[in-house]
DNA sequence: CTGAAAGCGCTTACAG
DNA sequence: CTGAAAGCGCTTACAG
């Protein structure tokens, strides 16, 4: 194991030397150039790598962040593994290591959390929708000098902690308004939280068109059962409808089956959009129509505020900009 | 920040007499109960956590585990997911930080690697399937004293390393034995490496049924357009069959809605198999019969191997066993 | 131009 | 029964 010492011991310097060198930070300190360069052969000959525990302990950090992750968007979705796997690519670069948690439930979460966390990590990441009682604790910790940034958290909860993730409202808006452009006039909207429907009405008085609520269907999650479920709902009311709205691609790729399975008809399905703009969009029997979520926008904002806030910055929560991505589950063009 | 010394000023005693009471290591030593009670007492009301950095170094460990990470399984699956939640949890409950790296490619993993990475981490687990150079570099690792253990690698290329992984080649037979009983005698096998295959003819050598060369289509890739082109080719051939072996669940989802949008018919596909027993098999228009590729279980095992090399033993690769899990796609019990 | 010393928060022989 | 001391591998005033 390579050492400041070890080197310093072969080159007959101090390693007080060798650490400035390496580390560059020569405060008062001015080296000859060829010790300098002596120095800086050897280290890259031996592939040095500074013991980050030892720099970390000495400069008062922990050289560990703290990444709190609960499920984000539905099986299928990878949203989950794409925000993990950008965060930790990302807070490597920056020399930190991981104290990386997968929590379920309420029960997880508080098992993960504790006041002596403060020993362990010099910052949290939050990522995923956790009750209020959470959030409250996490502003704790915030408030007691332990950054906590949040991610996909909903808004009403957050007690004013760091958030980032993409404007749900946008999305529903973005979504709504193509299919009314593709001549919809009665929209179904399978939602999960009442507040995302704003996006919804937005894009029905914009267009001055308007909506029936009783096309409004309200889902427990945002899975593909639960878009079977309110299509089976949809179809059973007899309610007229041309299109719908809902909430996550799971949802669509139910509620598509379903009428499929129902109708037996390969044809003429009612158009429909997704949320994600997941795998799960690209591997329907028709691929659907989406709106991104900007995970790996919401995975770098938030590791970036986190670096900000932990170099005195006041971060601001932002709410990402979705894009709309078109394919034949609102279009209806033909098979090939 | 509460600590050892902190907690001892407050007692009066030694921090060297607090280290000893917490961790349990008493040595040569025998506190009194009283002391040793207050000890405890008063550190559990500071929620005390030892810097694990200050520990790890004192103790000649890094406290870190690298976790490099290819993708595993096609998208949609989740399997890269999978893995990566459980192992962090694991290696979290023993107190290990991690060093998380996703890598795509040959390049990305050359990044990653360098001999002075034994200057960062306590050992390695390696996910996913790298070129047999990668291998050797993580051989030599090993082979210098930075424990390795892989998972998901191709046996072939693994330079005697530990590796964990589900039986392919039973995966195979599994799906294979069950399409024989359904009843299939014209089985077309969608493969990846040629290796694959020893599952899908033991299966029809066990039930006495000779498979036909003309029906083995290879594919490129896991995922759901690799499913639609072999389907394609399948299709265009004009060969007769009756059933599709696949290697994984993507694959299947493409070929069965391929075959959908082909003919148009909603009823009397080719029964069909996937691989991962993944989301994709259960948000597909027909649900997709699937064998499992024990993620879960290939994780737990090779975090426990890393634990068991680094404390002597010398731990076996092994090949973890796959369940049948039946569904619509090789049954075609109606819709409901 | 360079080095000796102190210290980060622990653990573990060693001494009393 | 308990503590002083040394040391893990670094960094950073301070002194020459």
């Amino acid at each position: 194991m390579v050492t400041l010492k070890g080197i310093a011991k072969e080159l007959g310097v101090s390693h007080t030397l060798v650490s400035r060198v390496i580390s560059g930070r020569m405060g008062t300190t001015r080296v000859s150039e060829s010790t300098r360069q002596a120095i800086l052969k050897r280290a890259k000959e031996l592939d040095f790598q500074p013991n980050r525990l030892a720099m970390a302990l000495q400069e008062g950090r922990k050289g560990v962040v703290g990444l709190f992750l609960h499920r984000i968007g539905t099986p299928g979705s990878e949203m989950s593994h794409l925000f993990a796997n950008i965060a930790s690519n990302m807070l490597d670069e920056y020399g930190d290591r991981l104290m990386l948690r997968y929590f379920r439930n309420k029960d997880d979460f508080e098992k993960f959390c504790s006041p002596g966390i403060k020993n362990q990590v010099d910052g949290l990441i939050v990522g995923g929708v956790p009750h209020p009682e959470m959030a409250s604790i996490l502003a704790d910790y915030d408030r007691s000098g332990l950054p906590v940034i949040c991610a996909f958290h909903n808004v009403d909860i957050l007690a004013n902690l760091p958030n980032f993730q993409v404007d749900h409202s946008m999305q529903a808006c973005l979504a709504t308004k193509h299919l009314l452009e593709q001549g919809c006039r009665r929209l179904a909207h399978f939602y999960v939280m009442p507040g995302r429907q704003a996006g919804f009405l937005q894009a029905h008085e914009e267009l001055g068109i308007t909506p029936d609520p009783s096309l409004y269907i309200q889902a427990k999650q945002y899975h593909y059962e639960d878009g079977r479920e309110c299509m089976q709902r949809l179809m059973d009311s007899g309610i007229q409808y041309d299109g719908i709205v809902t909430d996550s691609d799971g949802q669509a790729a139910g509620a598509l089956n379903l009428w499929f399975q129902r109708t037996g008809r390969l044809s003429d399905w009612p158009r429909i959009t997704g949320v994600d703009n997941s795998p799960i969009a690209t591997s329907c029997l028709v691929p659907l129509t989406s709106v991104t979520s900007e995970v790996e926008e919401t995975a770098r904002a938030a590791v970036m505020a986190l670096y900000d806030k932990r170099a005195g910055k006041e971060p601001q929560s932002a709410l990402l900009t979705p894009k709309l991505v078109v394919r034949e589950s609102s279009t209806r063009s033909q098979f090939d």
